[in-house]
RNA sequence: GGUCGCUUAGCUCAGUUGGUUCAGAGCGUCUGCCUUACAAGCAGAGGGUCGGGGGUUCGAAUCCCUCAGCGACCACCA
């Protein structure tokens, strides 16, 4: 049959996908062998599959193809996350495209619509997994809010509250004004952002032109305009044309002055000693506030008074607790302005900053405005600035998983690759604080905590309240605490929603179903996991907090290895974004280049933790090597085999290959070791290309139409099948294909099941093999760059002479197959009109009867003459270094000694050579 | 502000404890070839004072100091 010249892959991907799931290859059940787990990552359930994800999933499957072809029993479990907010937020904008809003649904019917936007977009990303060969064991696709996933959350919860791990309080948390829900740390990004510094004036309580409390050598300001350095040591007061003595306090936030309940200085800031022990009035607003004195104060930050606003800045409320300040929250849920503001209400935050500033300049409040460039924090999910919100909120106690989960990765006993991000991971445990878990969201696990009747009148904090994973459990304690309880109905749950990675953090134990049943078979034998690969944005939201569980759940650690990818960028390094459009579609990739060439592509610039800089061009060269497999392919399949004897160059190449295959193979074990994939698919790359298809088959290639012998034959098949076998993890379409083709196999049979042989170090045999065989390239190297000066023909079959000793006559057959030699001999000196070359200490020379042009071969024989002269006298310079020849290790000294002998003795032919072209 | 990392060929990167002809790989570039597996190919070639400076050493891309540039993460200067 007549095969087209160039592969294609989209005719077998799918055949070859196809074929795989109905033969179940992916499938991993318990048995006696060593167990391999890797769990993904779950992406969210509606998302599409992006470049990052085709980084990520790609060293998976590669990680885990690899190791069923070690024999081991690989089990890689899919899923999906169901990303609370980010879910939540998409199932809000499309209701609100129908005309719905969700305040007008009632819990259970905007939850119905969330589950109808998942069944009808989740797994999507799943399917598209498949178009990248993905091998997952589908039967077992969880969601992280299935049944036995949302059981194991609950248990979990009620297990930490039960231990005291896990408590409800009034806390600064961040708040999304726009979800209108509390945040961790973790899902806060700050970005640089330009703003304002407005200073405002804050008169002083006391009648006009009082000096009370100011130093005779007191700088006095009385013009707005005047620079004024925070620096200066001395007093500083600010007094205005009516004689009213006034402080100036410098903010980014002036909108929350109505919220302001003291004025704080720094007791040691020489500037503001007057200020101390009175009282100023917030302007605009008319309240008077106390001066309060703390070190926290920084005194060359603008004028050294800072307001204090307990309800709107973390450090305020720290303030606040420290000296008993009454909170006064200005803001509602969305961040407009509260009725307790007394003035703007409902007007916006931002617009009520714009909105203020005008006024407080109008009425002379306003003492300037600077530019000022700070750091905002933004929610990660819906992209605007947080809020700090005083609120109540369930958190976790983190030391106590901080400490068991900080000792594992600083011993290794978990490894982290690329290291360094050991070192990240402790700066956080180390720094470690509590973790707020509960949201404002309805798409989420509810909190099983469940509120007793009749609290109206109670304050929200002091609620009784018990915590059941039923409804049912949690009237008996209820019952417990008040007997006159009498139905589930008469209980309140919790509104609020966990956060989505209280669930990923028990994935690698909830897959197995481990949290529920602890003992059970699966469990026992996949856990724990062995790879874990994901990116380090996420080593605090997951990776962290999966250890901290794996060990308070089972004991030990839920993965031993953690690959952190890097980011994939365009190939100016930039992020990929949709707004930039600089984000290829993987899809639309796969269809031009295949799925192996994709992942290739992907694969050839990825070491751990680099950020990769992508380009379409490396999927190219992905599709190259694809289409050089296929064409190898196609070459040893229109063989004919007869019964003949094995040819010299044919059984020379055998033991090569052999001897490069054994060296080959332990280096590509190695890698894997340490998990260099990139490096691993180069060696692979280079093995099939340089050594397999331009080497090794060229030189048992039997003339064309001729038939190849049998022995011949058969090595070349088992090269080829475990060349296909190497490459199988990172291409396993086209392996899989050709595997299939190239002798006959049955149904149901897969490049999968086999195994990679195992390799042990080359030993010094094949290694001298594949030395004599690298000087006999360069010989015929030599020779075809001499073709290519002279422009001789390959055709024309020309004579080798080699001076002196020949190191290499055992491969002579080699030589006359690839280089057209006519024949080799061995002669004393050179004889007649030469092309010459030197490979090693050996010259070797090709006579040119009359067509050699004798300068340019004097030119490029001086040329060497120098270099070589050179290098002696480097080498020379070293031995006649007497601290070098007593200091340094005897081998190294011998080893300079020897490339003196060698430099001599090359020096001597190419000096020959020079006379003999002169003679 | 703190911590960690990076700087080697035009590009992307290797270079393990200082010592084999150690200055490398892939891609790109240049030259010549449509040679019966493959032009998505074949055969060749060129290309770097290893960011600058100093030091340790018989010997430094590799260790130390310093300067410059870049990046990441963390942090409560309003």
């Amino acid at each position: 049959m007549a095969l087209a010249t160039q592969y294609n892959p989209a005719e077998v991907e799918d055949k070859w996908y196809q074929y795989w799931m109905e033969h179940k290859v992916f499938a991993s059940k318990p048995d006696g062998r060593e167990a391999y787990t890797v769990v993904i990552p779950p992406p969210n359930v509606t998302g599409v599959l992006h470049m990052g994800h085709v980084l990520n999933e790609t060293i998976q499957d590669i990680l885990v193809r690899r190791a069923r072809m070690e024999g081991k029993n690989a089990c890689w479990v899919p899923g999906t996350d169901h990303a609370s907010i980010a879910t939540e937020a998409k199932v809000i904008k499309r209701l609100k495209e129908q005309g719905i809003n969700k305040s007008d649904l009632t819990r259970e019917q905007f939850l119905k619509h969330a589950w109808e936007w998942t069944d009808e977009h989740g797994g999507i990303i799943l399917k598209q997994l498949r178009k990248l060969g993905c091998s997952c064991d589908w039967d077992r696709t969880s969601f992280t809010m299935d049944e036995t996933r949302s059981r194991a959350v609950i248990k979990v919860f009620c297990d930490l509250y039960d231990k005291g791990l896990i408590y409800r309080g009034l806390r600064m948390v961040n708040w999304d004004p726009e979800r209108q829900t509390a945040l961790s740390d973790e899902e806060v990004i700050y970005h640089d952002e330009h703003s304002k510094l407005y200073y405002m004036k804050y008169y002083v309580d006391e009648p006009a032109g009082s000096t009370d409390g100011e130093e005779p050598d007191a700088i006095v300001i009385c013009n707005n305009n005047k620079p004024f350095d925070p620096t200066v040591k001395c007093q500083v007061v600010h007094r205005d044309p009516q004689g009213r003595r006034y402080a100036v306090v410098a903010t980014t936030r002036p909108e929350t002055i109505m919220g302001d309940v003291a004025m704080c200085i720094n007791p040691k800031d020489p500037k503001n000693t007057w200020l101390k022990g009175k009282k100023v009035i917030v302007p605009k607003v008319g309240r008077v506030i106390p001066v309060i004195e703390d070190r926290y104060v920084e005194i060359e930050f603008g004028t050294g008074c800072l307001k204090v606003t307990p309800a709107h800045d973390v450090n305020d409320y720290m303030l606040g607790q420290k000296y008993d300040l009454p909170i006064i929250d200005v803001f509602n849920a969305d961040a407009t302005l509260s009725e307790a503001a007394g003035m703007y209400v409902g007007m916006d935050r931002f617009a009520c900053r714009k909105q203020i500033a005008i006024d407080l300049a109008n009425e002379q409040l306003l003492e300037k405005e600077e530019d000022y460039d700070n750091k905002v924090g933004y929610s990660e999910r819906t992209n605007v600035p947080i809020e700090p919100r005083l609120s109540l909120q369930w958190f976790i106690s983190m030391q106590h998983f901080a400490d068991i989960a900080l000792p594992p990765v600083m011993n290794d006993d978990i490894q982290f690759y690329p290291a360094k991000y050991k070192s990240t991971y402790r700066n956080w445990l180390e720094n470690i604080k509590d973790w707020c878990i509960s949201r404002q969201l309805w798409w989420g696990h509810r909190i099983p905590a469940y509120f007793l009747p009749n609290q109206e009148n109670v304050k929200d904090e002091d609620r009784k309240y018990v915590v059941a994973p039923t409804a049912e459990e949690a009237l008996r304690k209820a019952q417990a605490i008040d007997p006159s309880i009498k139905s589930v109905d008469e209980l309140h749950q919790d509104e609020g929603a966990l956060d989505t990675w209280f669930s990923s953090w028990l994935w690698p134990i909830s897959l197995f179903d481990g949290i529920e049943h602890p003992n059970n078979e699966e469990i026992k034998y996949y856990y724990p996991t062995n790879d874990l690969v994901t990116g380090p944005d996420i080593i605090f939201f997951w990776v962290a907090r999966m250890i901290m569980a794996g060990y308070e759940y089972m004991g030990t650690m839920p993965f031993k290895h953690v690959y952190f990818t890097g980011i994939v960028r365009d190939k100016l390094g930039r992020k990929m974004s949709k707004s930039l459009g600089n984000s290829p579609d993987p899809l639309d990739l796969i269809a031009r280049f295949g799925a192996d060439g994709v992942r290739m592509g992907m694969m050839l610039s990825a070491p751990a933790g680099n950020d990769i800089l992508f380009d379409d061009s490396l999927c190219e060269q992905g599709r190259n090597f694809n289409n050089k497999i296929w064409n190898s392919f196609r070459l040893v399949q229109g063989w004919t085999v007869a019964d003949m004897e094995q040819p010299e160059a044919a059984k020379k190449a055998c033991e090569w290959f052999d001897a490069k295959l054994a060296q080959v193979g332990f280096e590509l074990q190695e890698q894997f070791k340490q998990y260099r994939l990139s490096e691993a698919l180069m060696l692979v790359y280079k093995l099939f290309w340089d050594e397999f298809s331009a080497w090794y088959l060229e030189l048992v290639k039997p003339a064309f139409g001729q038939p190849i012998d049998k022995i011949t034959y058969q090595k070349t098949i088992s090269y080829f099948d475990t060349l296909l076998k190497m490459l199988h993890p990172f291409m396993p379409f086209i392996t899989e294909a050709l595997w299939q083709s190239i002798t006959e196999r049955k149904d149901g049979e897969s490049i999968m099941f086999e195994t990679l042989p195992k390799y042990s170090e080359p030993t010094a045999g094949q290694l001298s093999l594949i030395a004599d065989f690298d000087a006999v390239k360069e010989v015929i190297a030599g020779i075809r760059t001499v073709r290519a000066q002279k422009q001789m023909s390959p055709k024309v079959a020309v004579e080798l002479h080699v001076v002196g000793q020949n190191p290499v006559a055992a491969l002579s057959a080699v030589i006359t197959k690839l280089a057209n030699t006519s024949g080799i001999s061995t002669v004393e000196t050179k004889s007649g009109v030469c092309a010459s070359f030197l490979v090693g200490t050996t010259e070797y020379a090709i006579p040119l009867g009359d067509s050699i042009d004798v300068t340019e071969e004097l030119k490029k024989l001086e040329a060497d003459l120098k270099y070589n002269e050179g290098f002696l006298q480097s080498v020379m310079k070293k031995l006649s270094n007497e601290k070098f020849v007593n200091g340094a290790p005897a081998a190294v000294v011998a080893n300079e000694r020897k490339k003196q002998a060698d430099a001599e003795s090359k020096i001597a032919t190419i000096k020959e050579a020079i006379a003999a072209l002169k003679g």
